[in-house]
DNA sequence: CGTTTGTTTGACGTTACTCAAATCTCGTGG
DNA sequence: CCACGAGATTTGAGTAACGTCAAACAAACG
């Protein structure tokens, strides 16, 4: 019985329970390690596995992937992001999407042979679940993503994005009860991925912090002061300076 | 050798090249048609497999589903739809999305039995390339529509959906050439999709038309004069008004 | 044929975008 | 370790575009 194949040892997709490779027998774990193409990506890198002649199959063992694109008036979109434990299957994506695969983050991924994969796919029934499971999720993710897009007010995206991406970050492995994470790109993606502005982001932070519901820490660490408050502006809307007390109408004008 | 069961016989999930049942064998054709279970719905119907006790895996024969949800604001937000071809499976779907499944137009969908479903993709590689595909597509329709959500301009955003979705319907079988298509769904079903108000929408075609971009026709058919200025709207955004002789301006003023 | 539902139009208000500039942060090299 | 510089964030003022409200009109349905 082989071993764990060197590359794999320390690589999320075998480690972690859920993820693809853990869910391999040894031998296939083995014939998919020869058959792959580990990378590290450094943040800003493109993947694009056409151009470098890379498997379109790719696991993201760590980090963040985004699909990027520019507009026509100059101005980028993140579509969508991939995060650790995800399978992305780029065979028949439109051209759009797979010269958009872009690292918001410093990222390792795995690139995958088509052949090997398939073939898993048919004789492993949990692998094939595994597998059908990550794109079922992307698929959620951008459902939520798309009917949070469609919101109104600068205000409830952030509010959104936040609330959502902890709930994210908690599978990802960090603590359930964390009331505070590290923000994983720049605003400046934060403000592709909401179709805003870069200065709507910094505005909507600005007031979510005047009215005490997060504080942001060092090196992009969001602390979350008032959870309910978040998902209250979240999920059902905004309703804000209208009821506030002179008191704290004050306090708040203080505050920006 | 059975013959092709009775309901299966004009359902195009079954008749139609490339779509999932057409891919199955006799006895898995049968076998799945003794755990599946055919509805049609009227436009505004509501899936919710939960709620009557169908199972959670859906085919699209003909028609159009969306993804309805309400907002906090009260407003209707469609994040995705799924047509004719599509295989949509709810088992581990977020709350919102299977009880926001709504018939964008009369529909036929035909709901699986998971069980006989995993065990056809276990078995039947055409099959399970087929259900994967499907998947894939739905995915990389809804990141094309966070992309779209993302553009700022009304025009750009109309623009891109009548151009998107001739290419669909051609796919759909419409004639590959046709310039005119039938809008399938009601203006205000578009204006939520696309993350706007009604008012916007009719005020966007409006433009539109008095350019002599699209002409609208009777029953929601949509005449494409343009495909060319269409596309450039859609692609490269609007680069409208500011170049325009007196001359020309005065008729758009006119037409409008 | 009447009722309901959807679309169009207009006037007005609000919000987020634009442009420009100051400030801050982080990575780099001395 | 510190200083520098490119890139990112913040702030402000003005504007354009879409949303809102209300009402007329058209189309679909029974």
């Amino acid at each position: 019985m082989p071993s764990v194949p060197k590359k794999c040892n320390g690589c999320s997709l075998f480690r972690r329970q859920g993820f693809f490779c853990s869910a391999l027998c040894s031998e296939e774990l083995a014939k998919l390690a020869g058959h792959s193409r580990t990378k590290t990506l450094k943040r800003g890198q493109f993947v694009n596995p056409k151009d470098s002649g890379l498997w379109p199959i790719i696991g993201i063992a760590d980090g963040i992937i985004g699909v990027r694109r520019i507009q026509a008036d100059g101005r980028g979109t993140i579509a969508a992001f991939f995060l650790s434990g995800d399978i992305v299957d780029l065979r028949g994506a439109p051209k759009a999407m797979y010269t958009g695969l872009c690292a918001l983050s410093d990222t390792d991924v795995c690139h995958l042979s088509p052949g090997v994969f398939d073939e898993i796919l048919g004789a492993n029934p949990d692998a094939r679940k595994i597998a059908w499971g990550s794109l079922q999720l992307q698929t959620f993710r951008l459902v939520e993503h798309s009917a949070e897009l469609a919101k109104r007010q600068a205000v409830e995206k952030i509010a959104w994005f936040i609330s959502e991406f902890r709930a994210l970050h908690r599978i990802d492995g960090g603590n359930a009860n964390s009331v505070s994470f590290r923000m994983p790109f720049r605003q400046i993606d934060l403000a592709d991925y909401l179709g805003m502005q870069p200065e709507t982001v910094s505005r909507a932070l600005r007031i979510l912090r005047a009215r005490g519901i997060i504080r942001p820490g060092p090196r992009s660490v969001i602390e979350i002061l008032d959870p309910e408050a978040l998902d209250q502006i979240a999920l059902s809307g905004d309703v804000p300076p209208a009821p506030l007390p002179e008191e704290q109408e004050f306090r708040v004008l203080q505050a920006i």
